[in-house]
DNA sequence: CAATAGTAGTTGCTTTTGTAACTAACAAGG
DNA sequence: CCTTGTTAGTTACAAAAGCAACTACTATTG
């Protein structure tokens, strides 16, 4: 956006960045929630348990900027539909360390594959050199 | 995102995007917020009356993509801040004329410059031909 | 070994969003 | 005119997010 001529909504960088957040986002969304129920955090959760092992929700928190209250909800949600166990910590039992069981690690499995297949098609469009750019373009706004 | 190796969340762009426009609208988001009271759409509602002159719910919906329960609830919002007036068209009795007032359009010049700023801070850290070339590819993925 | 403070996770309540059904107004065909 | 269809905008209800207070537990300090 310059300093002086006129500019629109699109040139506004939280604007443009929503719209092709929400842009991208939708498609992945309708795979997971119509297929297994899922909302965005739950599949977060289990990607974050399916990808690096058992944590606890904390653990969660802090690697995915996740607020508590909603992993909270989330790790409940999971564990009704029994993808999801917990075990509360001999140590401090104010932890509890999770973990993804047989059904969870199928639906990550799943959901990784499809997630991978989906990431590469939106990208198709671009060379890899503009998708590395694009990457580290977004890590840096991020803050990653 | 490659074919086999591992891949973490930060890879995958929907996530990125996400993450990233999370980050940029937080900062303006809490400006309009706590000044004005202002919700996300409320703004948008704003910035195209301000920019783009009178119009109908119907027109800002297509323009900027909100539905139009939304634009519906901000326009009642804004009016009941006095913000927005709304004129029946007696042409056409569905039809309503939406116009800022003049503490809308204070409002409006207001939030236009801030935007501005908060852009150009924001994108202070790449060269100008690196944000013409992000927000190339971010038009390129929202649809634009 | 109280008393205080801090941490992990949950719950309750309020705000916001999403979806679908609804009202009111116009349009067109018979 | 009267059906049938369409459009602009609203409303009602359910799903989800945000925030603050709360419970249960552990750590520290005097």
């Amino acid at each position: 956006m310059k300093d002086n001529p006129a500019f629109d909504l699109e040139d506004f960088m939280p604007y443009l960045l929503n719209q092709a957040a929400d842009a991208t986002s939708r498609g992945f969304e309708a795979y997971y929630k119509s297929r297994y129920g899922m909302l965005r955090t739950e599949w977060r959760v289990v990607f974050h348990l399916g990808r690096y092992g058992e944590m606890t929700a904390k653990d969660i928190c802090a690697r995915s900027r996740i607020h508590k209250t909603k992993v909270s909800r989330a790790v409940q949600a999971l564990e009704d539909k029994k993808h999801l166990k917990r075990t509360q910590s001999p140590v401090d039992r104010r932890h509890e360390h999770l973990g993804l069981t047989a059904s969870g690690k199928r639906v990550f499995e799943d959901l990784y594959q499809e997630a991978a297949r989906f990431d590469a098609a939106m990208m198709a469009e671009f060379t890899p050199a503009e998708q590395a750019q694009l990457r580290s373009f977004l890590s840096r706004i991020a803050g990653f």
